[in-house]
RNA sequence: CGAGGCGUAGCUCAGUUUGGUAGAGUGCUUGCUUUGGGAGCAAGAUGCCGCAGGUUCAAGUCCUGUCGCCUCGACCA
C-alpha cells in the first residue's frame, strides 16, 4: 500500500499532470529515458528504451503489413526540386517546411534537392516505371524511414523535425479498390492503437481543411490524451488518381485502353509513443502497454546481499524468459529506489523476491498501473504473468476510455459549445454545414479545429452548430497536439 | 514567426541588483554499514560561468552582438 509521503517523493522528480500537463509530460519524456535533446534545434536523440518501445510498434504493424500482402521497399532521402514540384497542391503543402540541399562538397548543385518530408513524388516516379499493364496492379509498398520537416515549434515525440514513421503508398487499377485499401489501413492503425496499445480511437474523415496536400481525402484515427486535448495517431489518404496524372502513371487495362492508376498512401509515426505517454501515464511516470513494453517483468531482489537471494532470483528470472520479456535488476541501488525507477519507465509488472517469500515458495507481483499484489507461488508464475499482463492492457484501454468518455460532449449552439470548453479540453460533437467559414469560426472564436468527421455518425440536430444551414456532417471538435 | 523566460559541475540550480579567490544539492569514484517504497557515514574527482567582441587594474556579474533551449500564441503528423 502507498503512503503519502512515497508518493510526495515521486512527485518531486516528475511534475504532477494536474499541476503542468506539458512539464510532465516533458519529465516523463527524460526520467524515463526514452530521448534526449541534440546540438540539432527540433532533433532529438531516442534513447535505447525508447527505442526499444519503437522496434516492438514497428515489430506490431510490420507484420501486420505483411498479413495485408505489403511488401517494404527504401526510396532516397533526396528529392529533386522538380520533382517535388510535379503535383502542385502536394507542393504548396510541404514547400514552407522542406530543407534543401543546395551544395554537393564545395559546388552549388545545378538543380537543388529537397530532403523528403514524405515520399508520394519519389513513389510515384518509380511507378510510372515499373507499372505498365493491369498485370501490374496493385501494388503495395511500404517503407520505414524517416522524414524531415522544417517545424517551427517542436516537442519530443509529438512534434520533432526529423520523425521516424512508416508510409505505405499503394496503387490500383480502380478507385473503389483504392477506397478499400485506404479504409483497410486505418482499420489496421486502429487495430494496432486498440488491441496492443490500448488506446481507443475514433476512426473518421478529415474535412478539407485538415486534409492532406494533394488527397482527395485523408482518414484518421483520432485519439484522447489524458488531459482532453486530442493527437491524430495515424493517417490514410485516397489520391484518386491526381498524382497518377500530374507523374504520367498510365496502365494498359483489360479493356486494352490506357488508364491511370488509384492511390493510397499512409502513415504513422514515433508521435505514437507521444500518445502512449499521454494516455495511459500517471504521476508516477511512464505506463506502458505491456504489447510494446522493452521490459515487461521486472524481478527486484530484496536483501540482495543474504545467502541465496540473487542466485534464486536469477533462476526465476531464467526460467521466465519464455514467458515475457523479463529483466532482473541485481545492481547494488536500494530496493525502493528500484521500484521508483522501473514505475518511472513504466515497467508492467514488478516482481519482489525477498528472503521471507524465498522460505514461502512465492513471490510479490505488483501492477504498475493500480499497484495491485498478487502474491504468487514460484511454480505458478508462468501461467500467471501473461494472464495479469493482459488484465492490465485491458485496464489502461478501459481506463482511457472512460477518460474520453468523460471528455466527450455534444453541443447544438455555439454557447452551449464554449461553455463546454470553458469546464476543460475535450471532444465536442457538432454539426456542420461543409462550410470553410465555420470551421474557421469555431477555431477563431472557440479554440478548436474538427479533428475528424466520425464514420460512425450520430446526427445531433439538422443543422450546421454555427451558421444554422442544413448540416453534412457530425464533426468531432477539440484541440489538438 | 510574435511575446516572455533561461543558458554557471553529468543533472537541477544559487551567485548577476552593488564587478574583487567558482558555489550548493544531487549524481559520479572508493571503503564500510544498510536493503519489503528513491538508505547512512567517511574520503575523493569534476568547470572555456553558451559563444564572440567591448568597458575595466579586475567581468559569471556591466555593454553590444550572436547561437541555443523552454513556455505561450500563429503554423503543422
Amino acid at each position: 500500500m502507498a503512503d503519502m509521503a512515497e508518493q510526495k517523493k515521486l512527485v518531486e522528480a516528475i511534475t504532477s499532470m494536474e499541476e503542468d500537463f506539458s512539464r510532465w509530460y516533458t519529465d516523463v519524456v527524460k526520467k524515463a529515458d526514452l530521448v534526449d535533446y541534440s546540438s540539432v534545434r527540433g532533433c532529438m536523440i531516442i534513447r535505447p528504451y525508447g527505442y526499444a518501445i519503437w522496434e516492438n510498434i514497428q515489430r506490431i504493424l510490420d507484420g501486420m503489413f505483411k498479413d495485408t500482402g505489403h511488401e517494404n521497399v527504401y526510396m532516397p532521402l533526396l528529392i529533386p526540386e522538380s520533382l517535388l514540384n510535379k503535383e502542385k497542391e502536394h507542393v504548396e503543402g510541404f514547400a514552407p517546411e522542406v530543407a534543401w540541399v543546395t551544395h554537393g562538397g564545395s559546388e552549388e548543385l545545378a538543380e537543388r534537392l529537397c530532403i523528403r518530408p514524405t515520399s508520394e513524388t519519389l513513389f510515384c516516379e518509380h511507378y510510372a516505371h515499373i507499372i505498365n499493364s493491369s498485370r501490374d496492379l496493385p501494388k503495395l509498398y511500404n517503407q520505414w524511414c524517416s522524414v524531415l520537416r522544417w517545424e517551427k515549434t517542436t516537442r519530443p515525440f509529438l512534434r520533432t523535425m526529423e520523425f521516424l514513421w512508416q508510409e505505405g503508398h499503394t496503387m490500383h487499377e480502380t478507385a473503389e479498390e483504392a477506397v478499400a485499401e485506404t479504409e483497410k489501413m486505418l482499420g489496421v492503425y486502429a487495430r494496432l492503437c486498440e488491441d496492443y496499445l490500448a488506446i481507443p480511437v475514433i476512426k473518421g474523415r478529415k474535412t478539407d481543411k485538415e486534409k492532406f496536400a494533394g488527397a482527395e481525402a485523408t482518414y484518421t484515427i483520432e485519439a484522447m490524451m489524458h488531459d482532453g486535448k486530442a493527437l491524430q495517431s495515424g493517417t490514410s489518404h485516397y489520391f484518386g488518381d491526381g498524382f497518377a496524372r500530374a507523374f504520367d502513371i498510365q496502365f494498359t487495362g483489360r479493356d486494352n485502353k490506357l488508364a491511370y492508376p488509384h492511390q493510397t498512401s499512409w502513415g504513422l509515426s514515433t508521435r505514437i509513443i507521444g500518445a502512449i505517454i499521454m494516455t495511459h501515464g500517471d504521476d508516477n511516470g511512464l505506463v506502458l502497454p505491456p504489447a510494446v513494453a522493452p521490459i515487461q517483468a521486472i524481478v527486484i531482489p530484496i536483501a540482495q546481499h543474504k545467502e541465496g537471494v540473487l542466485e534464486k532470483a536469477r533462476a526465476l528470472t531464467e526460467s521466465l524468459k519464455t514467458v515475457c520479456r523479463i529483466k532482473l535488476d541485481e545492481s547494488d541501488n536500494s530496493a525502493g529506489w528500484k521500484f521508483s525507477e522501473y514505475e518511472m519507465k513504466g515497467v508492467p509488472l514488478r516482481i519482489e523476491l525477498g528472503p521471507k517469500d524465498i522460505e514461502q515458495n512465492q513471490c510479490v507481483v505488483v501492477r504498475r498501473d493500480n499497484r495491485q499484489k498478487y502474491f504468487v507461488p514460484l511454480d505458478e508464475l508462468a501461467a500467471k504473468l501473461p494472464q495479469i499482463l493482459e488484465e492490465l492492457t485491458q485496464a489502461l484501454y478501459d481506463k482511457a476510455l472512460e477518460n474520453r468518455q468523460n471528455r466527450t460532449f455534444s453541443a447544438s449552439t455555439m454557447d452551449e459549445l464554449k461553455d463546454i470548453l470553458a469546464q476543460g479540453d475535450g471532444f465536442v460533437k457538432a454539426m456542420w454545414c461543409g462550410d470553410l467559414a465555420c470551421e474557421m469560426k469555431l477555431k477563431e472564436e472557440a479554440g478548436v479545429t474538427s479533428r475528424c468527421m466520425p464514420a460512425e455518425q450520430e446526427p445531433i440536430s439538422d443543422s450546421c452548430i454555427c451558421c444554422g444551414k442544413p448540416a453534412k456532417a457530425m464533426v468531432v471538435w477539440g484541440k489538438a497536439y
